[in-house]
RNA sequence: GCCGAAGUGGCGGAAUUGGCAGACGCGUCGGUCUCAAAAACCGAUGGGGGAAACCUCGUGCCGGUUCGACCCCGGCCUUCGGCACCA
């Protein structure tokens, strides 16, 4: 019998075809079917698909086929994240302009993925950089302007000399820029900051609504806005009215406070210091602090300096007179800017007295057995919780009862109140640079910061600029930054920083409900029908800073009134790496195997399902050569199975008929799979154990299909079976067998198979026959075999393991297992 | 330092959550087919012992709970992520 070949590369571009003029993939809300909506995090357009982008498209394409079979109507999009510096960069380098660059890149990904047979409604396809896409991110920017969520400062920012831009705190690593590791200065400029901070409390607690998300990210998040509980305290200055605030998470060791600290910057400082004979050290001091970058500074390993300014203050409860010192180690941005030095409870006051020879004083205890120690200094800083010592009236009571009815103290004298604070700081959205959303504002002589109407969006980007390195070219492009004032008509100038390319990111999934709409954003109801995001899948590196921003957008949206929704993903799955010897796969690291490579010499199919055969989602992912030549002949031994029963008629026959052992056997592990496959895509996303049943499948098929009694019908709902199992990882070949089998349609038009729970039924079950815990026999009962029954067989397969030993107990769990407890005679 | 994951054969990884450790795949070894090779197919494959039926050890380490622990508890070690002078 002549057998065709499994020529994928015909058969993967014969089906790309048809499902390209078909529409396979689109979605639409007319649908009566629930939705789902599977989302991909958006590539940045770099040029070529890499095999982080192979497994993110996989794994989401996966999802969305077995929702579709599963009779969900799924929303499954993909667009370009496409502003941004490399396209600048490359600008620069080629004096190609950032939008044919950028355009290109796009086309040759497309078809990248197109390659790999995703299940894309390409009519959604979005790209930031085009004018359709970010006159709505700028209308964003001027809703959450309108409701004062948005707003300018001059802020010392951090800068990267090598870019000539402005990195927010978290593009800068290790002190040096994200993208260049250049190391990082300050410069101080004016820029647009979005409130992020007001909605720090929210950020943080809805995190609870999210048992769909992994803990670590959850975690992640919670750190990074910081939330602490504490007191801001005043202490007198002498000989000044005004006081200076603390801020303490500890006021219960406000006793053992010996000394308090200003950040250098503090606007205080230059006041007490003036015309003291501590002024000019002072001010070299601070002048020493500006020469450092704040990454420097702040570095937990740069060693603690301080210096006395001179003045003294008194501790609010005690009266106690205490000196005030600035040091490097007090940052101006968090709190207060200025803190309590506690030695004996806090490390970082502990090292600073230690070297600076302050007063070191117990306050707490941890052990109220040791009240001789409340005198001797400590060896080291006790942060614990205890009893409290040298406290006047707080003394012998436990340290968080007195921190309570400290803060009472203070607030009713009116020397404190209870505070929260967070680490989160306010989101910096400008960029010098060309590549982005321009920031639509103006600024008028007469008039101020004017915003740019609604109705004259977009802010176009000008074409005639010049690219080179430094300065940013919008600054340099006379017609743009000429302008007219929206309110007066008067000359003006408009703003030439664009937008952070997050902000790009932050909104797309819900412009993806409604990718075409010229009138606004996206349609609330399409929008609202479609969200939230059902299963979001991308890589850890966005767990903090791109799901925030996110999350925080979809939080001002929804308070504006224009989305129901309030988070935006439901569920997230953080995939992990690939990597190749033990080392995320890296250009600079060179250990790259490329997706086109692969694509051309195996297919997509064997790509698809090595990439989620070879670890689970969310582990990294180590990259073997041999590990895809098993992929590829395993597809081929389906392709050979399936391709026998191609040349046979369809048997007559119904397989749940079929009464012989060896076919209820096999029919019994088809619908195993059916169930083990659907458990294991729908509850968790274990693609790899899916896949592995469905090779056991095929094993068992090829076996049973040499059994000289094997029943034509049962062997075929077997193997279609199996194709259909396989459709949502390897779309190609199961179409093309599919059809190859009779079958009319296409196969991802198919119900997802479902198990016969009667099928299911087992003729006998394996009970395993231990003694003392450990497995001596096993045994097959039919599988309603009572207790005693089983017990008695156990007892005389275990005879000669019990023999001359007492049995003590025996322990049975019906169906699974009997284990004789047993001791030697005494 | 703090927070979060993870440690299972030669390798990637299973074990549906306290009940047969090592599914599936890779690799290796042996065999069939072939003039030969490739492909394909069949078989073996955690360590030690034994001719064999079998015995024994074994899921990073130490202890605990339990009839029974990769799984639960306590304490360590290692690796990988994240954060790091946040008062």
């Amino acid at each position: 019998m002549k057998q065709e070949k499994y020529q994928f590369r015909d058969i993967e571009r014969k089906w790309q075809q048809k499902w390209r003029e078909s529409g396979a993939g689109r979605a639409d809300e007319k649908s009566g079917r629930p939705k789902y909506y599977a989302l991909a995090m958006f590539p940045y357009p770099s040029g070529n698909l890499h095999m982080g982008h192979v497994r993110n498209y996989s794994i989401v394409d996966v999802i969305a086929r077995f929702q579709r079979m599963r009779g969900r109507n799924v929303l499954h999009p993909i667009g370009w994240d496409s502003f941004g510096l490399p396209a600048e960069n490359a600008a620069i380098k080629n004096q190609t302009p950032p939008a044919d660059w950028t355009r290109q890149n796009i086309a040759r990904m497309r078809e990248q993925l197109r390659e790999m047979g995703i299940s894309y409604d390409w009519e959604r396809e979005v790209t930031t950089c085009q004018p359709d896409y970010y006159r709505w991110t700028q209308w964003i920017f001027l809703q959450f302007y309108r409701h004062g969520l948005v707003y300018r400062k001059k802020a010392a920012v951090n800068w990267c000399p090598s870019c000539a831009t402005v990195l927010a705190n978290e593009q800068v690593v290790d002190g040096a820029c994200e993208r260049c590791e250049t190391a990082v200065t300050k410069k101080d400029l004016e820029q647009w900051f979005f409130k992020i901070t007001d909605y720090s409390e929210r950020l943080l607690n809805d995190l609870d609504t999210l048992p769909g998300w992994p803990e670590k990210v959850k975690t992640m998040q919670r750190n990074w806005i910081g939330r602490s509980e504490g007191v801001e305290a005043k202490f007198r200055v002498e000989g000044r009215a005004e006081p200076v605030t603390v801020y303490t998470t500890r006021i219960d060791t406000l006793y053992g406070a010996s000394y308090v600290v200003l950040a250098p910057e503090h606007p205080l400082v230059p006041e007490i210091i003036s015309g003291t004979e501590f002024e000019a050290p002072v001010l070299a001091f601070i002048d020493k602090m500006k020469h450092l970058s704040e990454i420097t500074r702040t570095s937990a390993e740069t060693e603690k300096e301080g210096m006395f300014t001179g003045a003294y203050c008194l501790n609010p409860l005690s009266g106690e007179r205490v000196p005030l010192w600035i040091a490097n180690y007090v940052l101006p941005e968090y709190g207060t800017g200025a803190v309590m030095g506690v030695p004996a409870h806090d490390e970082r006051d502990f090292e600073f007295a230690g070297k600076y020879g302050l007063p070191i004083r117990r306050v707490i205890l941890s052990s109220p057995l040791l009240p001789a120690a409340k005198d001797e200094p400590p060896a080291a800083a006790y942060t614990g919780d205890g009893v409290m010592v040298n406290s006047a009236e707080f003394d012998g009571l436990d340290n968080e009862v007195a921190w309570e009815k400290m803060a009472d103290k203070l607030a009713s004298q009116g020397m404190g109140e209870r505070k929260i604070n967070y680490r989160l700081r306010d989101w910096l959205i400008s960029r010098q640079r060309y590549w982005g959303a321009p920031i639509p504002m103006v600024y008028c002589d007469k008039c101020g910061t004017v915003p740019v109407p609604e109705s004259e969006l977009p802010v176009l980007l000008p074409d005639d600029v010049v690219f080179q390195p430094g300065e940013n070219p919008l600054a340099r492009s006379e017609s743009f930054v000429r302008t007219l004032c929206p309110v007066c008509g008067g000359p003006a100038r408009r703003e030439t920083d664009t937008m952070d390319t997050f902000m790009c990111s932050s909104w797309y999934f819900l412009r993806y409900a409604d990718p075409h709409n010229a009138a606004a954003p996206f349609d609330r109801a399409r929008a609202d029908y479609w969200m939230n995001v059902d299963q979001y899948v991308g890589g850890v590196e966005h767990a903090i800073l791109h799901l925030l921003y996110a999350r925080f957008l979809t939080k001002g949206l929804h308070d504006f009134g224009y989305v129901a929704a309030d988070e935006p993903f439901q569920n997230l799955l953080t995939q992990g790496m690939v990597c190749l010897d033990g080392a995320k796969m890296s250009k600079t690291r060179g250990n790259i195997v490329s997706p086109e490579e692969i694509i051309s010499k195996y297919g997509a199919d064997t790509a698809r399902l090595f990439i989620l055969f070879a670890a689970p989602p969310e582990r990294d992912l180590e990259w073997s050569d041999k590990g895809v030549e098993g992929c590829y002949r395993f597809l081929q031994r389906v392709w050979r199975l399936a391709r026998q029963y191609a040349e046979r008629p369809q048997p007559d026959g119904n397989p749940a008929d079929a009464a012989d052992a060896r076919a209820r056997g096999m029919r019994r592990l088809t619908h195993a799979t059916r169930k083990k496959v659907t458990q294991d895509l729908g509850e968790r996303f274990n693609f790899n154990t899916a896949i592995s049943s469905v090779m056991e499948l095929v094993n068992a098929l090829y076996l049973y299909k040499e059994e000289p009694a094997s029943d034509a019908s049962v062997a075929r709902e077997g193997l279609e079976t199996a194709v259909l199992l396989l459709a949502p990882f390897a779309p190609h070949i199961t179409e093309e067998l599919w059809a190859a089998l009779g079958h009319a349609g296409s196969v991802h038009d198919e119900d997802w198979p479902a198990a016969d729970e009667a099928a299911l039924a087992a003729d006998t079950v394996t009970i395993v026959l231990q003694v003392n815990g450990k497995v001596k026999d096993r045994v097959e009962m039919p599988p309603g075999a009572g207790r005693e029954e089983t017990e008695a067989l156990a007892a005389a397969r275990l005879e000669k393991y019990t023999r001359g030993l007492t049995v003590r107990k025996v322990i049975t769990v019906p169906g699974k297992l009997v284990n004789f407890v047993v001791t030697a005679n005494s």
